[in-house]
DNA sequence: CAGTGAGCGAGCTTCCGCTTGACTT
């Protein structure tokens, strides 16, 4: 048994650092938090001060079984989490469920994993600092209390199962204003000229591009302008040159990661993350959830040796980042490769290609400035005061673009090269003029990506929560992300060419959008219900503020539960008057009246999700209903596409004796015949759908059936080795069963299959153990 | 997996932040 125990919050980092400290020092992880407050109601202790009730997680138990008893047998124990409210917060469950003394117990910190730094941090330890982990005490209990006294509500008040939290709820809102946003947003256009020019002197033929700054409001106005120009002469009036530089981008933290993630390798944030995770346990890239732009001075030296090996001294310039994001708490570096000269890694496809982003980002950040040459030419028109200019942009010294160039969410990026040399007073031949009609872009709607970056700008939620966050809106079906078909519009595009102006009205592609944010009806409705009563919790500062509170408990100048008890009392106040005297809310619309019958037809959101209903619920008649299809929405729906709904289920024919019925169920349209059900494809409408279309289903589903089973046993009807999703799988009754690697699944026999069952560990399923955000 | 929606009432749901696996049909 060794002397020291040293206790870290993640498993690789404690292998990597035990090598460091030699035999003396036994290192093990916490995973992470230990014990929290208990599930079951609030459990925290309103009337006493809002004394927490904390519980051991259920899946550490064994785990802190474990370190008790090598606590108990070390000289000295050493907590070394990390250095922020959580890591602190950490050291002191620990240190209450592990019964530590404060005789032999450490406090240590260190900013980066290197020999130096751990042994430096060894020399200098202190004690558990109380008043940061108070810090972490509010903001749990916080957290717990408006997310266990909101949700409620919401089932009362909107629909079973929702939830609402300090962070999801104004993540929801986010997407939800924006697409009102877009919805108010009223298309304006200008038209937009721009000129050919050929050029021709002693250094050769060539032709120019200059746009003119003035926009024209009508077609008759540009039109007018045209034909000003139409008999004019072009001379380059002025040409500026002035130099530019640009410089490279901070490292990668979890906010900009993914960010990049998605517009250059398209990766979601949980891609991203999970594949950040594989290389960090690989020990290819230091910790992936971090808030600071900061790299240790271990890889500030990397950088250097590898840039100036590689490209040479002059394109080196050693850089130091600071963090400006709200509420950061810098407990790590930021993510770069462990060993910058490493520029590549094995693994698969996306961990090389994500590693890849990973290394010109940091080489990138420590390179130096590219120079640029801007150039201007202003061009003049003989018969009028406008002025055409065209941009020009020449790199003169690569520098960091060598390696890497960050990219924009704007897809219109202007592209600037070189243009052709000019002099002053030269005269340009007009090649052609045009004047196009351009239509003023709506505000772009997040992707996760940029919802992540906005969630960072204010301060809500941290890196370790921004992927679970995003999955968990989706989930709960306050949000979800898909592509959505854009429309077309006309658009008129005015030609000067050999002195005579054509107009021609041609058609473009808008509003396409893949992969994108959309707000349900259900994530439209809570944001609304949550915005009238709760608007102080749902306030874009209301994060920043309170953890200015914290920060404040942290310097010891406030009592953690002074904090709580202010902030608990007006809100308490407001649930309760929430739950007495807030109607149900039902985002009832009235779509108009139904022409057959004249009775109103409303859209709703019901227990199941939004639905269509014809006639008054408080009337004798009963209403009908009718789900919503996927894709449709309260806010978007017409009466005619609501009416449509009640068509179903709708008999299309007959097939082997059977009548085949076409409806629209909770997984979509689907064809019934002889008590089975057919899924309709994506491509199919259940609205025209024909009966040879249905057959064709069913005897395609047959075939699929008929493939699924590869052995069975007459023995025992129940036990099958069928093929599935994931390939071929050993199924029990209900229970289902992975086969081992190396067993041919046709040649299984029935005792094999059942030794499998036997030996395969446990479902995860039980109580306990499920994750959240998972149903 | 499969067609609900009124109202009654049982018993359930829910937060954020720190960490990894286990395992899906």
């Amino acid at each position: 048994m060794s002397k020291n125990l040293v206790i870290v919050e993640s498993p690789a980092k404690a292998k990597t650092i035990e090598g460091y400290l030699g035999k003396e020092y036994t290192v093990k992880s916490s995973f992470g938090h230990v014990r929290d407050l208990a599930t079951k109601d609030l459990s925290i202790d309103v009337e006493h001060d809002f004394k927490p009730l904390y519980e051991i997680m259920p899946d550490k138990l064994k785990m802190i079984k474990d370190l008790k008893k090598l606590a108990d047998s070390s000289e000295i124990i050493w907590l070394a989490t990390d250095e922020d409210r959580e890591g602190e917060a950490i050291s002191w469950h620990l240190s209450e469920v592990l019964g530590l003394k404060p005789a032999n117990t450490r406090r240590i910190v260190f900013h980066e994993i290197t020999k130096t730094a751990i042994t430096e941090a060894i020399l200098h330890p202190r004690s558990i600092d109380q008043n940061l982990v108070d810090a972490q005490q509010a903001r749990r209990v916080l957290d717990r209390l408006v997310g266990f006294e909101l949700s409620p509500i919401l089932w009362k008040k909107v629909k079973p199962s929702l939830s609402a939290g300090r962070v999801q709820s104004v993540a929801v809102r986010l997407i939800v204003e924006r697409e009102e946003d877009i919805r108010a947003f009223n298309s304006t256009f200008a038209f937009k000229v721009t000129g050919i020019f050929d050029v021709e002197n002693e250094f050769g033929k060539a032709t120019i591009k200059a746009d003119l700054p003035k926009r024209y409001a009508t077609s008759a106005e540009a039109k007018a302008f045209l034909e000003i120009c139409s008999n004019a002469t072009f001379t380059v009036a002025d040409i500026e040159t002035k130099p530019a530089k640009r410089s490279p981008a901070p490292p990668f933290t979890t906010s900009t990661l993914p960010q990049e993630a998605s517009r250059k390798l398209s990766f979601s944030v949980s891609r991203t993350m999970t594949v950040a995770q594989q290389l960090y346990e690989a020990g290819k890239i230091t910790y992936m959830r971090t808030d600071s732009v900061h790299l240790s001075l271990t890889a500030l030296g990397m950088a250097k040796e590898e840039i100036v090996r590689s490209y040479g001294q002059e394109y080196h310039k050693s850089r130091q980042f600071t963090t400006k994001s709200k509420g950061a708490q810098e407990a790590h570096e930021a993510i770069r490769p462990t060993y910058l000269n490493q520029s590549a890694v094995d693994g698969d496809a996306s961990q090389r290609r994500l590693y890849e982003l990973i290394w010109k980002r940091t080489i990138a950040s420590q390179m130096a400035d590219a120079a640029l040459e801007k150039t201007n030419i202003y061009i003049n028109i003989s018969t009028s005061k406008e002025q055409f200019v065209a941009m020009g942009e020449v790199i003169k010294f690569e520098g960091f673009l060598k390696v890497y160039l960050e990219s924009t969410d704007d897809e219109s990026e202007k592209e600037e090269g070189l243009l052709p040399q000019l002099k002053k007073g030269e005269l340009l031949g007009m090649n052609e003029i045009t004047a196009v009609q351009k239509f003023a872009q709506p505000p772009a709607r997040y992707n996760e990506a940029s919802l992540v970056k906005k969630m960072e700008e204010l301060g809500i939620g941290r890196p370790s929560t921004y992927a679970p966050t995003i999955s968990t809106i989706q989930k709960r079906e306050y949000v979800v992300k898909e592509d959505r078909e854009g429309a077309s519009r006309e658009f008129e595009q005015l030609t000067l060419r050999a002195g005579k102006v054509k107009s021609a009205i041609r058609i473009e592609k808008f509003g396409f959008e893949k992969n994108k944010l959309f707000p349900t009806d259900i994530g439209e409705l809570v944001t609304r219900f949550l915005m009238q009563s709760f608007i102080d919790i749902m306030d874009y500062n209301f994060t920043a503020n309170v953890e200015k509170e914290f920060d404040e408990i942290a310097e010891g100048l406030q009592e953690w539960n002074h904090i709580i008890r202010d902030f608990y009392g007006p809100f308490h106040r407001k649930v309760t008057e929430a739950l007495e005297s807030k109607e149900r809310a039902k985002g009832e619309k009235l779509l108009g009246p139904d022409p057959k019958s004249g009775k109103n037809v409303y859209v709703k959101i019901g227990r199941y999700g939004s639905m269509a209903q014809i006639g008054e619920t408080e009337s004798e008649e009963k209403p009908r209903f009718a789900g919503l299809r996927k894709g449709q929405s309260i806010e978007s729906i017409s009466l005619e596409e609501a009416l449509k709904l009640f068509d179903f289920p709708r008999p299309i024919g007959e097939f082997e004796g059977g009548e085949m019925i076409v409806g629209i169920g909770r997984f979509g349209p689907y064809v019934l015949h002889n008590k089975k059900f057919y899924s309709l494809k994506k491509t199919d409408d259940p609205v025209t759908l024909t009966a040879d279309e249905a057959i064709d289903l069913i005897v395609e589903k047959r075939v699929v059936e008929a493939n699924r089973t590869i052995s069975e046993f007459v023995e025992r009807p129940d036990v099958k080795v069928l093929n599935g999703r994931f390939g071929p799988y050993i199924s029990i009754g209900k229970e289902n069963y992975k086969i081992p690697k190396g067993s041919a699944p046709a040649s299984l026999s029935l005792n094999e299959c059942l030794e499998i069952a036997k030996s395969a560990p446990p479902s995860a399923k039980k109580k306990g153990f499920v994750k959240r955000g998972k149903k």
